[in-house]
RNA sequence: GGAUGGAUUCCCGAGUGGCCAAAGGGGGCAGACUGUAAAUCUGUUGGCACCGCCUUCGAAGGUUCGAAUCCUUCUCCAUCCA
């Protein structure tokens, strides 16, 4: 099986340009491909992990990847599919989190000598001269047809400032720039993107009269058609400082029934096979496809050591209820009054709670545990000595913390 | 630049002088049921020294015994006109 049909087969493919033209290319790794990225935070998160992912599998076929980074574009903010205005960065926060995708990208992509290219798109874009980009570039652009667009329609609703309106323009001149200067012939993206990288395309047809080549990735949507790779604290993200591989997998050993095939094709690199083996799967087989999906991701992106690690603490945790590699939460002298933590307290000091009242309503509510007994009483204390023993904090049932002292 | 409407707790959205820590829904958290799933049901959802106190209704002032609610100024947003 060709790549192309690959990546159709594990449901990646969302829309093309021309298909015959993307098959011919990446089949026969003729392909010079760029995603963009911008670093709108200073870590990944799993919806440019798919990126990547897609970078590598392409990478693996012959063809040359460009990962570019968008420290020119992030200045404007890319409004598709959002509902409201980007908060602006400061142009360090812009550089500091360029160089934190660049680490990160190093892992997954091969960018020795040749193989892959990282850019920036602020080399180019920031020496841009307004009225002559209005003549040469602008003067491609119809702004009815811009408004037209998808990714304009819910923010004609909200409001849209001429800044963000720029944005597409933006794109568009990266690949243009790109096309010329490495010979990229194609745009991959997420599937919001697509009005953005049909810009460019449209900008090489009309300025150079020649071809290039769109292709965007399917979101990823969970079974209730939202975003995945999101919890109700924010994106799960790929930096272990930001998002702990143990989270990373309890993350993706979540996911309901209805979404993990789907993950598994997408995500993993698991050969199809032995997907459509586990196709059938039901009840408790089916939760350990979820295991599976949640040991293959979590080995992608932080190692099989750390893999292997999250994998044991979860089942020891869920079995028994105890483990060694679980957050840890270390006390300080100071938390303690005349020798006595009490239970409030140590919620909060180890981030199960957000506050003392939110402490105390898990407690009065009945979810607060030390080890497998439950606690009643919101004033119950513990000594320092406690904690000498393995003291394991729960709230909930998939909230834990190991307190050492 | 002009006219009008608007800004409410995580989100949407009621509330137009005391009964408002603020209806309802969503989401979150916890409990029951389960497969660490979904669905359902129950409780809860500003903070704290928690039967009481403190801080919230775009911002700053003012009126009043008392303001999310009334007045003034300001900021931001939307719509229409230019």
């Amino acid at each position: 099986m060709k790549i192309y049909e690959e990546l159709q087969a594990r449901g990646l493919i969302a829309q093309v340009t021309d298909e015959e033209e993307i098959r011919e290319l990446i089949n026969n790794g003729k392909a010079t491909f760029y995603i963009g990225f911008d670093p709108t935070a200073d870590s990944l998160h799993v919806g440019h992990f798919m990126a990547l992912c897609l970078m590598k599998r392409l990478q693996m076929a012959g063809n040359k990847p460009i990962a570019l980074i968008g420290g020119g574009t992030a200045m404007i903010g890319d409004p598709s599919g959002r509902s409201d205005m980007r908060q602006m960065m400061t142009n360090e926060t812009i550089a500091h989190n360029c160089e934190c995708f660049k680490q990160q990208m190093s892992r997954f992509i091969d960018f020795s000598e040749g193989k892959a290219l990282m850019v920036n798109n602020a080399d180019w874009l920031m020496n841009l001269n307004y009225v002559s980009l209005l003549q040469e570039v602008g003067s491609h652009f119809s702004v009815n047809r811009m408004l037209a667009a998808e990714c304009y329609k819910q923010r004609m609703e909200k409001g849209l400032t001429f800044l963000e309106f720029n944005y597409m323009i933006m794109q568009s001149y990266d690949f243009f720039e790109l096309f010329q200067k490495y010979g990229c012939n194609m745009q991959f993206g997420g599937d919001d993107q697509w009005s953005n990288m049909l810009g460019g395309t449209e900008l090489i047809r009309r300025k150079l009269g020649k071809n290039a080549c769109a292709m965007t990735i399917t979101l990823l949507l969970n079974s209730e058609g939202k975003k995945m790779g999101k919890t109700q604290s924010g994106a799960v993200w790929l930096d272990p400082n930001k998002t702990s591989p143990f989270d990373f997998y309890q993350y993706w050993r979540n996911v309901a029934d209805a979404d993990v095939l789907k993950c598994i094709r997408m995500l993993t690199f698991l050969p199809l096979e032995q997907i459509n083996e586990m196709d059938g799967w039901e009840g408790s087989q089916l939760n350990q496809a979820k295991e599976i999906l949640a040991y293959e991701l979590t080995k992608l992106v932080h190692g099989e050591e750390e893999a292997i690690k999250a994998q044991t603490s979860a089942k020891a945790l869920f079995s028994t209820g105890a483990a060694q590699d679980m957050p840890t939460c270390e006390l300080e002298e100071a938390d303690f009054t005349e020798g006595n933590i009490d239970i409030l307290t140590l919620l909060v000091k180890s981030g199960l709670a957000t506050s003392k009242s939110d402490a105390r309503r898990a407690v009065e509510q009945g979810g607060v545990m030390i080890g497998v007994i439950k606690v009643t009483d919101v004033k119950e204390t513990y000594t320092k000595e406690v904690f000498k023993e393995e003291f394991i904090l729960k709230k909930g049932k998939k909230q834990f913390r190991k307190i050492v002292c």
